[in-house]
DNA sequence: AAAAAATTGTCGTCCAGGCGACAATTTTTT
DNA sequence: AAAAAATTGTCGCCTGGACGACAATTTTTT
């Protein structure tokens, strides 16, 4: 067990890894033993699955579809700290913590979730060790992308810290057609905003001037990068 | 094993929790079965534990004074993710996560720590569950106070970001004295600026506001908070 | 297909706060 | 104790980008 030291996501830059995919990690068996404490979930678009200030009782897989983690500030603006994808965990910060739920898990499209009691999944971590291990991969990766946000948010301008968005996520969910990366996920503006903490207006004009120079185009909320390399000599800090 | 589901750090507002204190709140014989692993050692103030880039073969404790954890941005800033003090686990991240150091760890001040090499340690999660989970709950502990950090970046003004800073380090690391907190960490007005991601000139001038309407005063680079109630009435968003 | 709702595009105004430039003070080194 | 280095205090200029206000377009609902 625990063999395996390597980098979990396959990608460029570390950098710019994604929570990774736990299902993809772990033993079928492993898997098999977590499917059986489970109770699937379905969530239509726009339903919570937990909000802020709920009690917390589960720990959250996603198998389908898309869910948006998010705090909500005191000004009403909603701060998105990741996007989950299929195979990925959700709302184990708050369970293993102990206190109620300090962000809101909202599905971006019809979504399919196993839900797991905190008490199980506690037991069942106990017993399989290997899994333990995965998770805190899990929570790492997250810490890592959570810094890096940070950093950007500091140091770059609206324009960089968007570009670095975008690399950020073709990295894990962006799939190449010839040169160019096409992301897989819908976004809008506010989404967008939200995520690098800016207003919707400036996403737009920062978004329609980098259509103009053709370093992307967009295909009903689907942004397709001409190419990285070039998106990236677009950002104030390289 | 796996007890206590409570709050690791019994403050006021869990969100203001600090990344745990590791040491107790393990069992003592889990804790010797560490130290038999460790090597200790001795950093002088300003060295560094670790910085960005490097291979990332330990993890560490602290067993005494104070280590900075930060990024070092693009442009040269210093964006500093947390401070770390006794009994706290660091370089964790990096370590589960394969690949080299993101982060650098500098001593602010003299500092004992105890040394493991991440295989080592690998085994004595394996063995040692309980374990396993506080650190999973250290590594939760940790994402919160970041999200926070991000929401506060986001969201508030110069001003609130450093009284909201104050606020959170004193619920971990000051002591009452009569009506006043005292925050014992002595830290400089760069150190500020680099934890809410601002100019130094700006934090020299919101700290002399501060001390204007006497709600806090600053004895050697200590600051003393006349009542925390008051200061964060001083906050925009409360 | 029509109506309602959501999203995108475009301007112009306005100000928080970044940053350079020093001077004054405090701390550290020699 | 003197010199060097670090930290704090103060100004003023200048700009990135927030935000309100609409219009145009696209998507969803009925």
């Amino acid at each position: 067990m625990f063999e395996g030291f390597d980098p979990p996501c396959a990608v460029a830059d570390p950098v710019f890894t994604a929570p990774s995919d736990i299902f993809s990690r772990i033993a079928p068996e492993d898997f098999a033993d977590l499917l059986a404490l489970a109770t699937v979930r379905h969530i239509d678009k726009g339903e919570f699955v937990f909000r802020a200030g709920d009690p917390g009782r589960n720990v959250y897989f996603l198998r389908g579809g898309r869910v948006k983690i998010y705090q909500a500030s005191a000004l009403g603006r909603e701060v998105i700290l990741w996007f989950c994808f299929p195979g990925e965990i959700f709302g184990l910060t708050e369970v293993v913590q102990g206190g109620g739920r300090v962000v809101n898990a909202q599905s971006c499209e019809r979504a399919e979730v196993l839900c797991i009691a905190r008490t199980q999944f506690k037991d069942y971590l106990e017993s399989h060790s290997a899994v333990s291990f995965v998770v805190m991969q899990a929570l790492s990766c997250r810490m890592r992308v959570l810094g890096d946000m940070l950093v950007n948010l500091i140091d770059d301008d609206v324009n960089s810290r968007i570009i670095k968005l975008m690399l950020r996520l073709s990295a894990c969910h962006g799939s190449r057609v010839g040169d160019e990366v096409h992301l897989n996920i819908r976004m809008t503006h506010q989404e967008i905003a939200d995520m690098v903490g800016t207003a919707r207006q400036t996403v737009t004009k920062v978004l329609s001037d980098l259509k103009q120079r053709g370093v992307l185009s967009i295909e009903n909320h689907r942004i397709r990068i001409r190419s990285p390399e070039l998106l990236s000599e677009h950002s104030r800090t390289a």
